[in-house]
DNA sequence: ATGAAAGCGCTAACAT
DNA sequence: ATGTTAGCGCTTTCAT
């Protein structure tokens, strides 16, 4: 690899200009200009950034922290903000949490250490504080705290209109699938749609589920046995509404017609489902290219206007809701 | 944040003998560890890994390089890799290349500017040329060069392998849709599966088809239009199987009854299709995590018994195939 | 407009 | 057993 020296003995000039010219900072006669760049040209010089992050105390790199990748969720978010960071010469360096503080700390700690400029992570609620005393920008994804910026959807939104959405249809007989209770987002979207069963006069029964598939076919088998006159479920995320289709399917049961179901968050999959998935949809691209912008600005230093930024979800309809009667 | 000249003045001693105690390298006496490690603790020292690296030219970071984490096949590798380089303290920097030649450079070279270790990464055939002369070790994930080591499955015995349920199982007008033919690996399985019907006095028909959702929608239409009287479908990954099924169930045809689906990955959903689809899996996460395994290896110096590392795939019988008929 | 030199935080000779 | 110091590759005053 060459290094700048050998690039300054090239074109005959001093390691100063040749840094100059590189980083079109300071002054450079155009004729220098030239030869510098034709020395960088043929030693196919590349700075080495790490010198560079060193000198500065900033590197080029992000840190990315998610809760699982493997969760089709979060792929998307992660490529948005790839996607979006990408243009301005950022990489990403990557780690799943699985909602665990003691990884959340270890990766953090070790971005630190590696000079990334920003971090962009879906932390648990607890793990907050641990991005306080950074000075470094951060911005929260899918996930808030009062002192961060953060993006993220509107779950209370999505929680009531997932409800709206069974009601208006018909069913009396509801079971809320809840996740796990400590991922707030999770927790929100069920609670906005608790309440908007509530207010309605009919049977509204809650059942737990993690969000991964074994969660939500165990949890799902339990749901007909102990509710077998079910016509409508609300599921915390996709993979649990799938297994729920999956065990409707499985008994037999008419779908919608006689019973309703709705997912969260519209990953990809859902449309391929038989029958398709009708769900409410965040989207997660998105939400990622958003925090990826926000975080470019905290970088500049510019100001932002909104710290909070909250992304409209909407119902996606597909063929597990009925056709909702047009007004006569 | 502390650096090392803070925990020698607070330790008393020289920075020399902090860096020896931090790193267990040359003499210190025991008490002098003890006083250093307090002061460690004490101002809460995190050693600069860009400093370090910046001296050893070598980091603690490892590139990854997949087509696209948007593939939910990907992210089960990209878990592999990570779980595996944890344990040893390396992180990744992570980039998609959506098998674009491009992007793949730019990532290398990016990577490289950062001192990385090493790199896995899932190449287009072309791009191969661009990892011979770098001087870190790399392995390649899911592809194969003649000079890189790899880790992969093998393609060959899982086309053939689809190939032999279908045909066991009673089908005679297969359709194969054939991925496409630039990724190899995706290539491979198709051949595979090819020579196989043919053996087989059998009709066979081959369709394209992009890897993506809309890509094996847009195939299935017409597959069933050209040739309604299908009895065996092999799809070239379980995305593009599940989009098949679909297409089968809307059209109100018998699965396995009237025709039989065979889709490739074993991605984590094609459990919760209905019915749920048969396939050849493919050990992702393994395979991730034993291309991590290669590579500590080759950064450690160490010699590779076996540089090329192909992995068995199984055939996971669901329901989209017929049971064979058991040996009377 | 250009060069010399200090210094970013660390490690590894080398000296003591 | 411990300290001094050069140097990793770069950027940026400060001279000239």
């Amino acid at each position: 690899m060459a290094t700048i020296r050998d690039v300054a003995k090239e074109a005959g000039v001093s390691v100063a200009t040749v840094s100059r010219v590189m980083n079109g900072s300071g002054y450079a006669h155009e004729d220098t200009k030239k030869v510098v760049m034709a020395a960088v040209e043929k030693l196919n010089y590349k700075p080495n950034e790490v010198a560079r992050s060193l000198y500065k105390r900033k590197s080029k790199l992000v840190g990315l922290i998610l809760p699982d990748i493997t969760n089709p969720f979060f792929p998307e978010m992660a490529r948005g903000v790839e996607d979006y960071l990408q243009q301005f010469g950022y990489r990403l360096i990557f780690g799943n949490s699985d909602e665990k503080r003691d990884k959340e700390i270890e990766y953090i700690d070790t971005f630190l250490q590696n000079n990334v400029v920003g971090m962009i992570a879906s932390t648990s609620e607890e793990a907050n504080e641990n991005f306080d005393n950074l000075d470094i920008p951060v911005v929260l994804l899918d996930r808030t705290a009062e002192k961060l910026p953060a993006v993220y959807s509107d779950q209370k939104t999505g929680g009531k209109l997932a409800a709206r959405v069974l009601l208006d249809r018909g069913s009396t007989n509801i079971v809320l699938i809840r996740g796990p209770v400590e991922i707030k987002p999770v927790y929100e979207r069920y609670m906005a749609a608790l309440e908007e069963l509530k207010q309605a006069k009919v049977n509204v029964q809650v059942m737990d589920s993690s969000l991964t598939l074994q969660g939500g076919q165990t949890c799902v088998k339990q749901l007909f046995e102990q509710y077998p006159e079910t016509d409508g479920i609300i599921a915390c995320n996709d993979i649990v509404a799938a297994a729920a289709l999956q065990e409707i399917l499985k008994r037999g049961i008419r779908i919608p017609e006689d019973i309703q179901l709705i997912g969260y968050d519209d990953i990809s999959f859902t449309a391929l489902l038989h029958p398709p998935l009708s769900t409410i949809r965040q989207p997660a691209y998105e939400m990622g290219a958003q925090a990826a912008e926000m975080l470019i600005k905290r970088i500049n230093q510019e100001k932002l206007e909104v710290t909070h930024k909250k992304l409209p979800v909407s119902f996606v309809e597909r063929q597990t809701t009925r056709r909702k009667a047009e007004k006569t």
